[in-house]
DNA sequence: CGATTACTATACCAATTAGTACATAAACGG
DNA sequence: CCGTTTATGTACTAATTGGTATAGTAATCG
Protein backbone atom coordinates (compact mmCIF):
# COMPACT_ATOMS: atom_id res chain seq x y z
CA UNK A 1 0.00 0.00 0.00
CA UNK A 2 1.78 3.23 -0.78
CA UNK A 3 1.20 6.10 0.51
CA UNK A 4 0.55 8.52 -2.60
CA UNK A 5 -2.08 6.49 -4.68
CA UNK A 6 -1.59 8.88 -7.82
CA UNK A 7 1.64 7.15 -8.68
CA UNK A 8 0.88 3.55 -8.49
CA UNK A 9 -2.10 2.85 -11.15
CA UNK A 10 -3.09 -0.87 -11.10
CA UNK A 11 -4.30 -1.95 -14.36
CA UNK A 12 -3.27 -1.17 -18.12
CA UNK A 13 -2.69 2.01 -18.35
CA UNK A 14 -5.39 4.25 -20.84
CA UNK A 15 -4.09 5.16 -24.09
CA UNK A 16 -5.60 8.39 -24.67
CA UNK A 17 -5.23 11.92 -22.72
CA UNK A 18 -8.81 12.28 -20.48
CA UNK A 19 -8.35 16.00 -20.71
CA UNK A 20 -7.60 16.22 -24.31
CA UNK A 21 -10.37 13.43 -25.43
CA UNK A 22 -12.94 15.85 -23.11
CA UNK A 23 -12.00 19.28 -24.64
CA UNK A 24 -12.58 17.03 -28.26
CA UNK A 25 -15.73 16.50 -26.64
CA UNK A 26 -16.25 20.00 -25.64
CA UNK A 27 -16.05 21.18 -29.65
CA UNK A 28 -18.67 18.98 -30.51
CA UNK A 29 -21.00 19.79 -28.10
CA UNK A 30 -20.37 23.42 -28.79
CA UNK A 31 -20.66 22.84 -32.48
CA UNK A 32 -23.29 20.13 -32.47
CA UNK A 33 -25.74 20.75 -29.22
CA UNK A 34 -26.55 17.88 -26.87
CA UNK A 35 -29.00 16.00 -29.20
CA UNK A 36 -26.76 16.90 -32.59
CA UNK A 37 -23.60 15.21 -31.16
CA UNK A 38 -24.29 11.43 -31.74
CA UNK A 39 -21.92 9.03 -30.18
CA UNK A 40 -20.19 8.23 -33.39
CA UNK A 41 -19.78 11.85 -33.56
CA UNK A 42 -18.11 11.89 -30.17
CA UNK A 43 -15.67 9.09 -30.07
CA UNK A 44 -14.72 9.81 -33.61
CA UNK A 45 -13.34 13.13 -32.65
CA UNK A 46 -11.96 12.17 -29.26
CA UNK A 47 -10.08 9.10 -31.08
CA UNK A 48 -11.34 6.31 -28.83
CA UNK A 49 -13.57 3.82 -29.13
CA UNK A 50 -17.07 3.54 -27.26
CA UNK A 51 -16.03 1.27 -24.56
CA UNK A 52 -13.19 3.90 -23.65
CA UNK A 53 -15.44 6.41 -23.65
CA UNK A 54 -17.95 4.92 -21.20
CA UNK A 55 -15.25 3.42 -19.25
CA UNK A 56 -13.56 7.02 -18.55
CA UNK A 57 -16.79 9.27 -18.28
CA UNK A 58 -19.46 7.59 -17.21
CA UNK A 59 -22.10 8.13 -20.42
CA UNK A 60 -23.44 10.76 -22.77
CA UNK A 61 -25.12 13.06 -20.30
CA UNK A 62 -21.78 12.51 -17.38
CA UNK A 63 -19.34 13.42 -20.47
CA UNK A 64 -21.31 16.53 -21.33
CA UNK A 65 -21.57 18.01 -17.56
CA UNK A 66 -18.10 16.99 -17.41
CA UNK A 67 -17.47 19.02 -21.46
CA UNK A 68 -19.89 21.88 -19.22
CA UNK A 69 -17.53 22.28 -16.53
CA UNK A 70 -14.46 22.36 -18.69
CA UNK A 71 -16.27 25.35 -20.71
CA UNK A 72 -17.31 27.68 -17.50
CA UNK A 73 -13.43 26.97 -16.61
CA UNK A 74 -11.88 27.48 -19.54
CA UNK A 75 -14.56 29.65 -22.03
CA UNK A 76 -16.89 31.46 -19.84
CA UNK A 77 -14.73 32.04 -17.33
CA UNK A 78 -14.66 36.05 -18.32
CA UNK A 79 -18.44 35.95 -16.96
CA UNK A 80 -17.41 35.55 -13.13
CA UNK A 81 -13.91 37.72 -13.81
CA UNK A 82 -16.04 40.65 -15.58
CA UNK A 83 -17.80 41.02 -12.51
CA UNK A 84 -15.21 42.22 -10.52
CA UNK A 85 -14.45 45.26 -12.59
CA UNK A 86 -14.97 48.49 -10.70
CA UNK A 87 -17.75 50.10 -11.78
CA UNK A 88 -21.05 48.71 -13.57
CA UNK A 89 -20.12 49.92 -17.42
CA UNK A 90 -16.66 48.05 -16.53
CA UNK A 91 -18.64 45.05 -15.82
CA UNK A 92 -21.05 45.45 -18.80
CA UNK A 93 -17.95 46.05 -20.82
CA UNK A 94 -15.61 43.16 -20.25
CA UNK A 95 -18.45 40.97 -20.36
CA UNK A 96 -19.22 42.09 -23.67
CA UNK A 97 -16.23 41.95 -24.98
CA UNK A 98 -15.16 38.70 -23.62
CA UNK A 99 -18.63 37.13 -25.55
CA UNK A 100 -17.25 39.11 -28.85
CA UNK A 101 -14.11 37.08 -28.03
CA UNK A 102 -15.29 34.16 -27.12
CA UNK A 103 -18.41 33.82 -29.80
CA UNK A 104 -16.62 34.96 -32.65
CA UNK A 105 -13.12 33.09 -31.91
CA UNK A 106 -12.25 31.00 -34.92
CA UNK A 107 -11.36 28.58 -33.21
CA UNK A 108 -13.76 27.58 -31.69
CA UNK A 109 -17.10 26.59 -32.66
CA UNK A 110 -19.57 30.14 -32.94
CA UNK A 111 -21.95 31.17 -30.40
CA UNK A 112 -22.21 29.70 -26.89
CA UNK A 113 -22.81 26.29 -25.41
CA UNK A 114 -25.24 27.02 -23.03
CA UNK A 115 -27.27 29.25 -25.01
CA UNK A 116 -27.37 26.22 -27.74
CA UNK A 117 -28.45 23.56 -25.00
CA UNK A 118 -31.37 26.04 -23.01
CA UNK A 119 -33.35 26.08 -25.56
CA UNK A 120 -35.94 23.50 -26.43
CA UNK A 121 -35.11 20.07 -26.96
CA UNK A 122 -36.45 16.59 -27.13
CA UNK A 123 -37.07 14.53 -23.85
CA UNK A 124 -33.52 12.95 -24.21
CA UNK A 125 -31.77 16.37 -23.42
CA UNK A 126 -34.33 17.95 -21.08
CA UNK A 127 -31.85 16.98 -17.92
CA UNK A 128 -29.11 18.29 -19.76
CA UNK A 129 -31.17 22.07 -20.34
CA UNK A 130 -32.21 21.78 -17.06
CA UNK A 131 -28.68 21.75 -15.49
CA UNK A 132 -27.44 24.76 -18.40
CA UNK A 133 -30.18 26.09 -17.38
CA UNK A 134 -29.59 26.27 -13.35
CA UNK A 135 -26.22 27.47 -14.65
CA UNK A 136 -27.30 30.54 -16.47
CA UNK A 137 -29.84 31.25 -13.53
CA UNK A 138 -26.66 31.28 -11.05
CA UNK A 139 -24.28 33.57 -13.05
CA UNK A 140 -27.70 35.92 -13.37
CA UNK A 141 -28.00 35.63 -9.81
CA UNK A 142 -24.33 36.66 -9.27
CA UNK A 143 -24.83 39.91 -11.86
CA UNK A 144 -28.08 40.83 -9.65
CA UNK A 145 -25.95 41.21 -6.89
CA UNK A 146 -23.36 42.89 -8.35
CA UNK A 147 -25.66 45.78 -9.35
CA UNK A 148 -27.34 46.38 -6.28
CA UNK A 149 -23.66 46.85 -5.16
CA UNK A 150 -23.32 49.40 -8.22
CA UNK A 151 -26.44 51.14 -7.29
CA UNK A 152 -24.76 51.96 -3.52
CA UNK A 153 -21.79 53.05 -5.21
CA UNK A 154 -23.96 55.03 -7.51
CA UNK A 155 -22.74 53.48 -10.97
CA UNK A 156 -26.17 54.45 -12.31
CA UNK A 157 -28.80 57.01 -12.78
CA UNK A 158 -31.60 57.61 -9.83
CA UNK A 159 -34.15 55.42 -11.84
CA UNK A 160 -32.41 52.70 -12.99
CA UNK A 161 -33.63 49.18 -11.89
CA UNK A 162 -30.78 47.25 -11.25
CA UNK A 163 -32.24 43.36 -11.85
CA UNK A 164 -33.20 44.49 -15.15
CA UNK A 165 -29.83 46.28 -16.21
CA UNK A 166 -28.54 42.42 -15.31
CA UNK A 167 -31.16 41.06 -17.19
CA UNK A 168 -30.81 43.59 -19.98
CA UNK A 169 -27.30 42.58 -20.23
CA UNK A 170 -27.97 38.70 -20.06
CA UNK A 171 -30.37 39.10 -22.63
CA UNK A 172 -27.88 41.02 -25.29
CA UNK A 173 -25.21 38.13 -24.60
CA UNK A 174 -27.63 35.59 -25.14
CA UNK A 175 -28.79 37.35 -28.59
CA UNK A 176 -24.84 37.99 -29.49
CA UNK A 177 -24.29 34.14 -29.20
CA UNK A 178 -27.50 33.38 -31.46
CA UNK A 179 -26.45 35.45 -33.86
CA UNK A 180 -22.94 34.19 -33.64
CA UNK A 181 -24.32 30.73 -34.03
CA UNK A 182 -26.27 31.46 -37.14
CA UNK A 183 -23.46 33.23 -38.65
CA UNK A 184 -22.92 36.76 -37.94
CA UNK A 185 -19.24 38.09 -38.74
CA UNK A 186 -17.00 39.87 -35.91
CA UNK A 187 -17.77 42.64 -37.50
CA UNK A 188 -21.33 42.36 -37.27
CA UNK A 189 -20.98 41.36 -33.39
CA UNK A 190 -18.18 44.22 -32.78
CA UNK A 191 -21.35 46.57 -34.00
CA UNK A 192 -23.95 44.96 -32.00
CA UNK A 193 -21.14 45.27 -28.57
CA UNK A 194 -20.80 49.31 -29.43
CA UNK A 195 -24.29 49.94 -30.00
CA UNK A 196 -25.11 48.43 -26.78
CA UNK A 197 -22.27 49.71 -24.68
CA UNK A 198 -23.04 53.08 -26.10
CA UNK A 199 -26.73 52.71 -24.39
CA UNK A 200 -25.31 51.65 -21.55
CA UNK A 201 -26.30 54.00 -18.28
CA UNK A 202 -24.47 55.06 -15.78
CA UNK A 203 -20.71 54.78 -14.76
CA UNK B 1 -65.04 18.07 -66.27
CA UNK B 2 -66.48 21.11 -63.69
CA UNK B 3 -65.14 24.70 -63.89
CA UNK B 4 -64.80 24.57 -59.91
CA UNK B 5 -62.45 22.04 -59.74
CA UNK B 6 -62.50 23.00 -55.69
CA UNK B 7 -65.99 22.01 -54.83
CA UNK B 8 -65.56 18.38 -56.62
CA UNK B 9 -62.73 16.30 -54.96
CA UNK B 10 -62.40 13.03 -56.74
CA UNK B 11 -61.39 10.43 -54.57
CA UNK B 12 -62.34 9.57 -50.88
CA UNK B 13 -62.42 12.89 -48.88
CA UNK B 14 -59.91 13.26 -45.98
CA UNK B 15 -60.76 12.75 -42.59
CA UNK B 16 -58.66 15.40 -40.93
CA UNK B 17 -58.43 18.95 -40.96
CA UNK B 18 -55.11 19.78 -42.65
CA UNK B 19 -54.72 23.69 -41.48
CA UNK B 20 -55.37 21.66 -37.64
CA UNK B 21 -52.88 19.58 -38.33
CA UNK B 22 -50.40 21.68 -39.50
CA UNK B 23 -51.56 24.00 -35.95
CA UNK B 24 -51.06 20.81 -34.05
CA UNK B 25 -47.52 20.34 -35.88
CA UNK B 26 -46.27 23.87 -35.21
CA UNK B 27 -47.04 23.41 -31.77
CA UNK B 28 -44.79 20.13 -31.70
CA UNK B 29 -42.17 22.28 -33.39
CA UNK B 30 -42.17 25.08 -31.52
CA UNK B 31 -41.67 23.14 -28.25
CA UNK B 32 -39.24 20.54 -29.15
CA UNK B 33 -37.18 21.86 -32.42
CA UNK B 34 -36.74 20.61 -35.56
CA UNK B 35 -34.53 17.67 -34.35
CA UNK B 36 -36.42 17.16 -31.05
CA UNK B 37 -39.94 16.67 -32.69
CA UNK B 38 -40.11 13.23 -33.53
CA UNK B 39 -42.08 11.70 -35.66
CA UNK B 40 -44.26 9.79 -33.38
CA UNK B 41 -44.58 12.81 -31.41
CA UNK B 42 -45.96 14.51 -34.56
CA UNK B 43 -48.15 12.00 -35.61
CA UNK B 44 -49.54 11.50 -32.24
CA UNK B 45 -50.13 15.92 -31.58
CA UNK B 46 -51.94 15.75 -35.39
CA UNK B 47 -54.33 12.71 -34.37
CA UNK B 48 -53.11 11.15 -37.90
CA UNK B 49 -51.02 7.94 -39.01
CA UNK B 50 -47.54 8.37 -40.49
CA UNK B 51 -48.73 7.86 -44.01
CA UNK B 52 -51.54 10.21 -43.88
CA UNK B 53 -48.67 12.73 -43.18
CA UNK B 54 -46.63 12.15 -45.70
CA UNK B 55 -49.35 12.22 -48.28
CA UNK B 56 -50.22 15.80 -47.19
CA UNK B 57 -47.46 17.30 -46.31
CA UNK B 58 -44.56 15.18 -48.25
CA UNK B 59 -41.60 14.60 -45.40
CA UNK B 60 -40.56 16.08 -41.71
CA UNK B 61 -38.53 19.05 -43.50
CA UNK B 62 -41.26 20.33 -45.96
CA UNK B 63 -43.93 19.47 -42.89
CA UNK B 64 -41.18 21.92 -40.77
CA UNK B 65 -41.54 24.83 -43.36
CA UNK B 66 -44.61 25.05 -43.53
CA UNK B 67 -45.52 25.32 -40.11
CA UNK B 68 -42.96 27.89 -40.08
CA UNK B 69 -44.84 29.65 -42.84
CA UNK B 70 -47.63 29.46 -40.76
CA UNK B 71 -46.00 30.56 -37.78
CA UNK B 72 -44.63 33.88 -39.49
CA UNK B 73 -47.99 34.31 -40.59
CA UNK B 74 -49.91 34.02 -37.37
CA UNK B 75 -47.77 34.46 -35.24
CA UNK B 76 -44.38 36.19 -35.98
CA UNK B 77 -46.24 38.94 -37.80
CA UNK B 78 -45.84 41.21 -35.29
CA UNK B 79 -42.47 41.75 -36.55
CA UNK B 80 -43.75 43.28 -39.75
CA UNK B 81 -46.21 45.38 -38.24
CA UNK B 82 -43.70 46.84 -36.12
CA UNK B 83 -41.90 48.29 -38.46
CA UNK B 84 -44.87 50.59 -39.48
CA UNK B 85 -44.67 52.65 -36.57
CA UNK B 86 -44.22 55.97 -37.43
CA UNK B 87 -40.80 56.82 -35.16
CA UNK B 88 -38.40 54.27 -34.53
CA UNK B 89 -38.93 54.06 -30.93
CA UNK B 90 -42.42 53.04 -32.03
CA UNK B 91 -41.15 50.57 -34.21
CA UNK B 92 -38.55 49.20 -31.00
CA UNK B 93 -41.90 49.33 -28.76
CA UNK B 94 -44.46 47.26 -30.33
CA UNK B 95 -41.47 44.97 -31.14
CA UNK B 96 -40.63 44.04 -27.81
CA UNK B 97 -44.33 44.09 -26.83
CA UNK B 98 -45.47 41.92 -29.26
CA UNK B 99 -42.27 39.71 -28.51
CA UNK B 100 -43.19 39.53 -24.98
CA UNK B 101 -47.01 38.34 -25.55
CA UNK B 102 -45.55 35.84 -28.09
CA UNK B 103 -42.90 34.19 -25.79
CA UNK B 104 -44.74 34.14 -22.87
CA UNK B 105 -48.31 33.13 -23.98
CA UNK B 106 -49.71 30.69 -21.58
CA UNK B 107 -51.58 29.51 -24.60
CA UNK B 108 -48.06 28.54 -26.60
CA UNK B 109 -44.82 27.12 -26.02
CA UNK B 110 -42.54 29.43 -24.92
CA UNK B 111 -39.85 31.20 -26.30
CA UNK B 112 -39.33 31.70 -30.47
CA UNK B 113 -39.58 29.19 -33.09
CA UNK B 114 -37.10 30.75 -35.35
CA UNK B 115 -34.76 31.39 -32.17
CA UNK B 116 -34.85 27.93 -31.14
CA UNK B 117 -33.83 26.51 -34.89
CA UNK B 118 -30.98 28.77 -35.60
CA UNK B 119 -28.98 27.83 -32.82
CA UNK B 120 -26.40 24.61 -33.67
CA UNK B 121 -27.74 21.60 -34.31
CA UNK B 122 -27.48 17.84 -36.00
CA UNK B 123 -26.46 17.12 -39.80
CA UNK B 124 -30.04 16.04 -40.24
CA UNK B 125 -31.58 19.72 -39.38
CA UNK B 126 -28.69 21.87 -41.26
CA UNK B 127 -31.16 22.53 -44.12
CA UNK B 128 -34.16 23.72 -42.02
CA UNK B 129 -31.56 25.84 -39.64
CA UNK B 130 -30.23 27.49 -42.82
CA UNK B 131 -33.87 28.48 -43.94
CA UNK B 132 -34.53 30.14 -40.49
CA UNK B 133 -31.39 32.01 -40.32
CA UNK B 134 -32.49 33.24 -44.13
CA UNK B 135 -35.39 34.26 -42.61
CA UNK B 136 -34.35 36.21 -40.05
CA UNK B 137 -31.96 37.59 -42.03
CA UNK B 138 -34.47 39.20 -44.33
CA UNK B 139 -36.39 40.31 -40.94
CA UNK B 140 -32.67 42.34 -40.19
CA UNK B 141 -32.07 43.97 -43.38
CA UNK B 142 -36.29 45.27 -43.56
CA UNK B 143 -35.33 46.56 -40.17
CA UNK B 144 -31.88 48.26 -41.06
CA UNK B 145 -33.98 49.95 -43.81
CA UNK B 146 -36.40 50.97 -41.51
CA UNK B 147 -34.45 52.48 -39.25
CA UNK B 148 -32.37 54.01 -42.16
CA UNK B 149 -35.41 56.09 -43.11
CA UNK B 150 -35.57 56.74 -39.20
CA UNK B 151 -32.33 58.39 -39.06
CA UNK B 152 -33.27 60.75 -42.44
CA UNK B 153 -36.79 61.82 -40.29
CA UNK B 154 -34.48 62.33 -37.46
CA UNK B 155 -35.65 60.10 -35.25
CA UNK B 156 -32.02 59.30 -33.69
CA UNK B 157 -29.25 61.67 -31.94
CA UNK B 158 -26.89 62.71 -34.30
CA UNK B 159 -24.35 60.06 -33.63
CA UNK B 160 -26.26 56.35 -34.11
CA UNK B 161 -25.61 53.79 -36.49
CA UNK B 162 -29.01 52.65 -37.42
CA UNK B 163 -27.85 49.24 -38.45
CA UNK B 164 -26.52 48.81 -35.13
CA UNK B 165 -29.60 50.23 -33.31
CA UNK B 166 -31.38 47.34 -35.88
CA UNK B 167 -29.39 44.42 -34.73
CA UNK B 168 -29.06 45.73 -31.08
CA UNK B 169 -33.11 45.11 -30.99
CA UNK B 170 -33.16 41.55 -32.84
CA UNK B 171 -30.23 40.80 -30.15
CA UNK B 172 -32.75 41.56 -27.38
CA UNK B 173 -35.48 40.06 -29.03
CA UNK B 174 -33.23 36.92 -29.43
CA UNK B 175 -32.56 37.35 -25.92
CA UNK B 176 -35.93 37.21 -24.54
CA UNK B 177 -36.71 34.33 -26.73
CA UNK B 178 -34.41 32.41 -25.11
CA UNK B 179 -34.92 33.29 -21.42
CA UNK B 180 -38.64 32.93 -22.29
CA UNK B 181 -37.38 29.41 -23.26
CA UNK B 182 -35.68 28.55 -20.22
CA UNK B 183 -38.64 29.55 -18.13
CA UNK B 184 -38.21 33.02 -17.23
CA UNK B 185 -41.88 34.33 -16.29
CA UNK B 186 -43.76 37.12 -17.84
CA UNK B 187 -42.58 39.63 -15.18
CA UNK B 188 -39.09 38.89 -15.90
CA UNK B 189 -39.33 39.49 -19.43
CA UNK B 190 -41.47 42.40 -18.78
CA UNK B 191 -38.94 44.42 -16.69
CA UNK B 192 -36.65 42.89 -19.63
CA UNK B 193 -38.80 45.17 -22.36
CA UNK B 194 -38.98 48.20 -19.82
CA UNK B 195 -35.36 48.05 -19.37
CA UNK B 196 -34.44 48.34 -22.97
CA UNK B 197 -36.88 50.64 -23.71
CA UNK B 198 -35.59 52.84 -21.37
CA UNK B 199 -32.30 52.73 -22.87
CA UNK B 200 -33.82 53.47 -26.23
CA UNK B 201 -32.72 56.65 -28.01
CA UNK B 202 -33.96 59.41 -29.38
CA UNK B 203 -37.86 59.45 -30.81
C1' DC C 1 -73.36 -0.48 -61.07
C1' DG C 2 -68.48 -0.35 -62.13
C1' DA C 3 -64.27 2.27 -62.64
C1' DT C 4 -61.31 5.50 -60.86
C1' DT C 5 -59.24 8.05 -57.44
C1' DA C 6 -57.45 9.23 -53.17
C1' DC C 7 -57.20 8.50 -48.23
C1' DT C 8 -56.32 5.23 -44.08
C1' DA C 9 -54.15 1.64 -41.35
C1' DT C 10 -51.11 -2.10 -40.48
C1' DA C 11 -46.98 -3.63 -40.97
C1' DC C 12 -42.71 -3.17 -42.48
C1' DC C 13 -37.84 -1.19 -43.94
C1' DA C 14 -32.82 0.17 -43.50
C1' DA C 15 -30.23 3.16 -40.80
C1' DT C 16 -29.01 5.11 -36.58
C1' DT C 17 -29.47 5.79 -31.61
C1' DA C 18 -27.28 5.05 -26.85
C1' DG C 19 -25.24 1.55 -24.44
C1' DT C 20 -22.65 -3.44 -23.48
C1' DA C 21 -20.61 -8.43 -23.43
C1' DC C 22 -16.67 -10.51 -24.22
C1' DA C 23 -12.26 -11.75 -25.29
C1' DT C 24 -7.64 -9.82 -25.41
C1' DA C 25 -3.75 -6.83 -24.11
C1' DA C 26 -0.82 -4.32 -20.98
C1' DA C 27 0.56 -2.81 -16.73
C1' DC C 28 1.28 -3.88 -11.69
C1' DG C 29 2.49 -6.58 -7.05
C1' DG C 30 3.66 -10.86 -5.52
C1' DC D 1 6.21 -16.40 -13.94
C1' DC D 2 1.50 -15.71 -12.10
C1' DG D 3 -2.71 -13.56 -10.81
C1' DT D 4 -5.09 -9.32 -10.43
C1' DT D 5 -6.59 -5.23 -12.47
C1' DT D 6 -7.73 -2.11 -15.82
C1' DA D 7 -8.01 -0.69 -20.81
C1' DT D 8 -8.95 -1.86 -25.56
C1' DG D 9 -11.26 -3.47 -29.98
C1' DT D 10 -14.86 -6.13 -32.06
C1' DA D 11 -19.21 -7.31 -32.17
C1' DC D 12 -23.44 -7.04 -30.45
C1' DT D 13 -28.11 -5.46 -28.32
C1' DA D 14 -32.82 -3.30 -28.02
C1' DA D 15 -35.07 0.76 -29.15
C1' DT D 16 -35.96 4.53 -32.09
C1' DT D 17 -35.22 7.24 -36.26
C1' DG D 18 -37.41 8.92 -40.81
C1' DG D 19 -39.79 6.88 -44.47
C1' DT D 20 -42.85 3.19 -47.35
C1' DA D 21 -45.20 -0.95 -49.45
C1' DT D 22 -49.47 -2.97 -49.37
C1' DA D 23 -54.00 -3.86 -48.73
C1' DG D 24 -58.40 -2.11 -47.80
C1' DT D 25 -61.92 1.67 -47.81
C1' DA D 26 -64.71 5.64 -48.99
C1' DA D 27 -65.93 8.88 -51.98
C1' DT D 28 -67.11 10.78 -57.00
C1' DC D 29 -67.55 10.12 -62.12
C1' DG D 30 -69.41 7.91 -66.08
Amino acid sequence: MEIDAATAPKGRPREFCVDAALAAALRVFWSKGYEGASMADLTEAMGITKPSLYAAFGNKEALFNKALDLYEREKADFMRAALEAPTARGVAERLMYGALDLYSCPDNPNGCLEVINSVACGAEAECVRDAVVARGAAIQQAMRERFARARDAGDFPADTDPDGLAQFLIAVNQGMAVQAGAGATRAELERLVETSLKLWPGR
